[in-house]
DNA sequence: TGTACATCAGTGAACGCGCGTTCACTGATGTAC
DNA sequence: TGTACATCAGTGAACGCGCGTTCACTGATGTAC
């Protein structure tokens, strides 16, 4: 049967967006087309009039999930108090929320190693996404050259992503939220202290 | 035929061995047991009388991972120069051959996402050998209780880890090694600064 | 010391299963007249 | 406005494949006598 006009472009979205949480919620290897379009209500074979593979579905549904994270980030850092949005960033990636819902959350502490299993080509596309998920938080961060403010965000997005990755991975619960908590310190004191004291004066220092 | 009576020993070793390599090479779902059989000469059926399951060769092989990850960081603390353990802990962790070699690598950097989505039962075992892993390096952690220290190790591995995942998936090959490099410095100027400063007079100060 | 037997690590064929992908088909909608 | 036709998003059965697992079998070695 055929549908409305733009119902194509619309299951196009609706497969991206399942197939985004889905794989950084299972990973790729644990979560299959099947499942995407059952979830969507659809069945498999219509997935091809959509994407040419399955890799080409994972590639633009990390770079998506990458983005997202990006207008995330950009959100957090825009609502926060003047002089604090590096801090509040920070604290949103290192909360219990964001810890609990890998689906939604940023896709390198979901996906990083898998990434890295990709071969050059689905790396380099996923690559582009990855470094505008970390523009919006450049303007927060110090530095003198833009290439330095880049690694310095790289850094920072990328030991949270392993800080989460790890505690994600940790068994016993109260263990995990006071290691979650001692990173959210640390970083809060490692890469915003500068921040909060500099920009705007602010009576409770963390720590 | 019968072998040696340590035959199966030595056999169980080497399969533990080569899971280990190819798990956090390739992860867990894109290996299977007949890869890793037919890399030691083997054919997989045989493969049953010395684990229950795959799930059981994941345990274990990651279990084992962590330990073997443990030693490399204890003999590299203690082979460094009177004051410079975690220095030179942090310079290997973050080196290039490191990077390159994530089946002889730290497993926290090659499968910490998969590891999050292991049955409780499963990551459980695997938290023990985790704990093991920092063990060795927390003398060269500052902290007043070992509680801090354990959280302040934790905090400093799996943000590494993190780093080096993130840098894999990056496609640019100068960028990775400027990443790298940017990363390694960070991290001793925030976290071994103080060891080389007040244990020993170092000349030569990073950065 | 020699012989018969039990053991069991490893073989290789077979299994059911779910995967990614293909394809002939369906039928509601857009379009041409 | 009404009718005939083309389109193509989605269906559902089928495919080959590799996986984890099972199992009857093999045969060199250890053991009992």
């Amino acid at each position: 049967m055929r549908y409305r006009a733009e119902q194509k472009a619309e299951t196009h979205e609706k497969i991206l967006g399942a197939a985004s949480w889905s794989f950084r919620e299972h990973g790729s290897e644990m979560n299959g087309i099947g499942r995407v379009m059952k979830e969507l209500g659809l069945t498999k074979g219509g997935f091809y009039r959509h994407f040419k593979s399955k890799g080409d579905l994972y590639e633009s549904a990390v770079a998506r999930a990458f983005e997202e994270q990006g207008s995330r980030l950009a959100a957090v850092a825009q609502a926060a108090p003047k002089g604090a949005g590096l801090r509040a960033v920070i604290e949103q990636y290192l909360s219990p929320k964001h810890l609990d819902s890998p689906g939604t959350g940023c896709p390198l502490a979901a996906l990083a190693p898998e990434i890295a299993r990709q071969p050059l080509e689905v790396r380099r596309r996923i690559n582009q996404s990855l470094r505008a998920c970390l523009d919006p938080i450049l303007p927060y961060i110090p530095g003198r050259t833009i290439e330095e403010k880049r690694a310095r965000g790289f850094i920072l997005l990328s030991g949270m992503a392993g800080v989460l990755a790890a505690v994600r991975a940790i068994a016993d619960s109260p263990g995990r939220a006071r290691l979650l908590a001692a990173a959210r310190s640390f970083y809060v004191e490692t890469f915003a202290r500068d921040e909060t004291q500099t920009t705007q004066p602010d009576p409770i220092e963390s720590r």
